[in-house]
DNA sequence: CGTATATCGATATAATTATATCGATATAAA
DNA sequence: TTTATATCGATATAATTATATCGATATACG
């Protein structure tokens, strides 16, 4: 298989493509025509090739000279990820991060839409947050059915992450953006991604370390680079 | 270099040590004395390789038939990551981010303790967030120098980021935990973990698109898996 | 027009990460 | 004691991802 012939995004160009969509799209703004991967990695702090090959399995091309066209490059991603038809998601669990997540506008931008809300406290459910409503968790089945909701946003402490998220599945939910660090038994049909903000910080504390190490104990000459965080977890779907 | 003389942790490998971390404090509420790579794999989704080769960079080891001491490989993983003594941390921003993130309990889990927090909406001062205290942004860099703090967690809108990180790394913050959707600037000697909620939306998207292409078009025989996500963004820093 | 500069895209190579295999060792049970 | 089973750890291989090189093409400008 020619390189040139992979029709298929690896995951960390993936990951890549949100930063690319919010650069360009402020381009837009600034009524740019074209864009060099050069530009974009100065940007966003990527090596140009790296632009250039994650762009490489999408349908387009750029000039020589010149760069990509920024309308088709935007229209590329947004297909690529089908973020052109925005798709409607329950978030379960209100309390601090729910309430961050629906505060988080551009969601819509990525192709997702919260459009209800739950809660199994009471005292959280029948009010609004950013326009959503929130409900009680009972009738999360009732209203997934319904309304054919397959995205499902789960911010709910670990202890009940699989019980909601059985729930869900139940109720014909598709895939589920999984906030509780617990690993969720869902069948093989079912997504599932998990967000573990531990992550994050164990990467950092780890180079930190070594930053400290590096300038602490005299780099006399040899280069111990601190190396670029692969920022990198694992999430397998056994 | 023989693999077995590899003493550095891979990124990868340092975003599963949390997980592994959690389940082990649970296994010791338990009283268990050993565990099993086979063990950890399964309650976490992992392969058992993939447990052993995380391992196998720790000053441990473990016995055929048996498994791994839990309080070896705790110490052990907490010692690589540094967690044994504490780090302060500051964080900047107190919107809805912000507040989940001090709601966040369990970062001292993992050696970080956000003392004070900073905001530049005179109406969010001068509260408490759970325990932790609002100060006006204006006084980070003085309170920072003051109580020698190492890590800053940006928790403000993107047009805010780069200006605060700045404040950060003047008044001696040495590593940032950025939730801002920009790349920030700052010099070598300063560490910079990006956070961007969008990288996991998009792989959730694909691996929903993916998914649905292959029980639909009738996956005649030939595999086509949805392969596992390498839930790995890119952070360079270059 | 000719030259300097910027850029893409094809190809090649290197580095990293994941996965497989298998012998040796420990435990439990027959 | 012997046998079955579980497990580690060493080694080997494969897959994925990152990086380098370079010719071809486009633009700007003297």
């Amino acid at each position: 298989m020619t390189l040139g012939s992979k029709r298929i995004l690896s995951y960390p160009s993936i990951r890549r493509m949100p930063s690319y969509l919010r650069i360009l799209k402020d381009l837009v703004a600034t009524n740019q025509k074209d864009v060099s991967a050069t530009f974009l990695a100065k940007v966003l702090g990527f090596e140009p090739i790296v632009v250039r090959k994650d762009f490489d399995p999408l349908p387009i091309t750029g000039k020589s000279g010149v760069g990509y066209d920024i309308h088709e490059l935007i229209k590329a991603i947004e297909d690529h990820l089908g973020w052109n038809n925005i798709t409607d998601a329950f978030l379960v669990g209100t309390g601090n991060l729910g309430s961050a997540l629906l505060g988080y506008r551009g969601f819509e931008q990525y192709g997702v839409k919260i459009v209800l809300a739950f809660d199994a406290d009471p005292a959280k459910t029948h009010r609004t947050i950013n326009d959503v409503h929130v409900l009680p968790v009972d009738e999360l089945s009732m209203m997934a059915e319904r309304m054919k909701v397959q995205i499902g946003i789960l911010a709910v402490p670990a202890e009940f992450a699989q019980a909601v998220a059985e729930k869900m599945i139940k109720a014909g939910i598709r895939a589920i953006w999984n906030f509780a660090p617990v690993k969720l038994i869902a069948p093989e049909n079912v997504v599932v991604q998990n967000e573990d903000l531990a992550e994050g910080l164990a990467v950092l504390s780890v180079k930190l370390d070594r930053s400290k190490t590096k300038t602490a104990s005299g780099n006399s000459g040899e280069a111990s680079p601190v190396p670029d965080d692969p920022e990198a977890g694992t999430n397998q779907i056994p």
